[in-house]
DNA sequence: TTGAAAGCGGTACCAA
DNA sequence: TTGGTACCGCTTTCAA
């Protein structure tokens, strides 16, 4: 069955194909009757406008652009996506998708041939650090480029992040204001994903710390462990050495927090009862297994940076380029205060 | 700064548009010499190849359409997602996505406007089950249709399941080879979502306990509760109100296997010591909290199904055109051999 | 309110 | 191996 064209429904509706095209792009143009005519005939023969062509004549391309370090599977990655989807398909876009850039070989594949140039009308960057020269590699690519928890928005057209530094601040603060003493802070490092968000998660731990006040003689320390299968084992390994098993764990995300929860319990160490913990993103199963954590909303921050995307294509001027949002802590049952043994 | 077009590239190269365009998309078809000009120049114009005017001619769209039934932050979905694009995007596809087809009214807005229609070169069902009608209506998109545990394959082109009703069945043999004698399945339900894998699952673990020699004397049950927010909760209040509490959990997915260890500590029940315990997907976490499961592989059924689609768009015969993969049994830690109380 | 026609940016046939 | 050219399916200006 071969499908039929716009001339196939402008004869069966009996109108010109110029008719056919408003009918279905700028309907208000054309009579009702008309309308309805050509719509009918355009059912009846299976027909649609086609994306391709009208994209060709408009000039845009009706796609945009979706970087990320990791895979589309990782938590943030998903949630990114489903927020810019929900509000790029409707106005007409797809999403190109281009996962793990995150090594040097895929880096630089990406950046030097920029596969997007003139084929997309906008591109996210989601959550990883691109340096100077690979932002203005996406420059020749002509359209606007937004941020999603970029460390930094120099050379962005508009970005939206979450203030890491301030969520983790907070986490500890709490964690200090039980009355807890001993904190140890829980993090995995990559050397082949720079992630900036780690660092100032990390950042924001210490400045907790030293800012507590000096009477209260905390004792903090920060555990990396490498990035990678096995990393919780490793961070359960180094907890239970520890001389002394902490009053409080602090975790740079859930991830880690979660199965540390678990793993923990066969050493005999139950929160919240012999320590509190308190994780970071609330994602997938911390509301489950009741979690105290510091919420961020990728979904939400994906909606917003499409709408920004949006307002760029159009040539509207942004109210608001730059946006930092606050995580805010979630209070479940992974904290207590502070219990002296 | 204007955007270049094949003119101006073929005139900086000093060739005509046609050989610009071979460069790009036939470089066998142009001397070496002449393609490093053509490609030097477009990319000091930062030029590119127009993928719609591309499309337009060659009556393609290079665009597949994948319908969900819940959002893309699923576990499910994500994966698959992940396997359908690490093998589309290299090929030149775009995927446009379709989320949340699981309520009355986005299926009927959805299988009436057909959107897709001549807009995409095929389409993707994942997880759901659609109707006689529905499956009619897609067809009218005069595409290759793909399953992707889709209850069943009538109308279907090409598809790939696993076989749910196999794996659960496996799982409580297990369970009951263990030595347990008193046995709960634990499901949710939800009338919105008509998910068939749910139902497929209870069935197996059904046969495996009817099928168990009756000197067993098995006691088993089905604990059903409705899914949505609270679900786990209900589904803990339920495994506590029992009389007696069961030797072993069977659970229709990781997502309520992995909630409910965490709880049921709290009342003091511990797994493996207490009861056994298994999951069913190996989603996240499972590997991490060390969860005894049965593992699907999502991300390997996406790619399955996009090298199936990729041969139906190519004309190519399929050699395999339905496909069914069993679940395997992954044990780590949640199951031990019965323990007489 | 509707129709005729030019052109968006390529591809591929045909000829050289 | 390269160039000329018709045409892919639509949108939009201009005229009726």
């Amino acid at each position: 069955m071969a499908q039929s064209d716009i001339h196939d429904v402008a004869k069966a509706a009996g109108v010109s194909i110029s008719t056919v095209s408003r009918a279905f792009t700028r309907p208000e143009l054309v009579s009702d009757k008309t309308r309805r005519k050509v719509l009918q005939a355009a059912d009846q023969l299976d027909y649609n406008i086609s994306r391709s062509a009208g994209a060709l004549k408009m000039g845009q391309t009706y796609r945009v652009a979706l970087l990320m370090n990791e895979g589309i599977t990782s938590w943030f990655n998903a949630a990114t996506l489903a927020g810019i989807e929900s509000v790029m398909h409707p106005a007409g876009y797809d999403i190109s998708l281009f996962q793990h850039i995150d090594t040097a070989e895929t880096r630089r594949a990406f950046f030097t041939e920029l596969p997007i140039r003139r084929n997309v009308d906008a591109v996210f960057v989601a959550s990883f650090a691109i340096d100077p020269y690979e932002v203005e590699q996406l420059g020749r690519a002509n359209v606007p480029i937004i941020g999603i928890n970029t460390p930094s928005f120099e050379g962005f057209d508009a970005s939206i992040s979450i203030d890491d530094e301030e969520g983790m601040f907070r986490a500890t603060q709490h964690l200090i204001s039980l009355g807890h003493r001993h904190i140890v802070y829980v993090c995995s490092a990559s050397e082949t994903s720079m992630n900036a968000s780690i660092d100032a998660r990390g950042r924001g731990f210490v400045r907790a710390c030293k800012a507590s006040a000096p009477q209260r003689d905390l004792d903090w320390q920060v555990l990396t462990v490498q990035r990678g299968p096995g990393f919780i084992d490793a961070a359960l390994a180094a907890l239970i050495a520890l001389d002394r098993f902490p009053d409080a764990i602090c975790c740079q995300m859930d991830m880690l927090a979660i199965p540390l929860i678990m793993r923990l319990q066969r050493y005999g160490h139950y929160t919240p009862k012999d320590y509190s913990i308190i994780g970071f993103d609330d994602s997938t199963y911390a509301n489950d297994v009741n979690l105290t954590t510091i919420r961020q909303d990728p979904e939400a921050m994906g909606q917003a940076a499409a709408r920004k995307a949006l307002d760029l294509i159009a040539g509207r001027p942004l109210d608001l380029a730059h946006e930092t949002v606050t995580g805010q802590l979630i209070l479940r049952g992974t904290d207590a205060v502070h219990q002296p043994r």
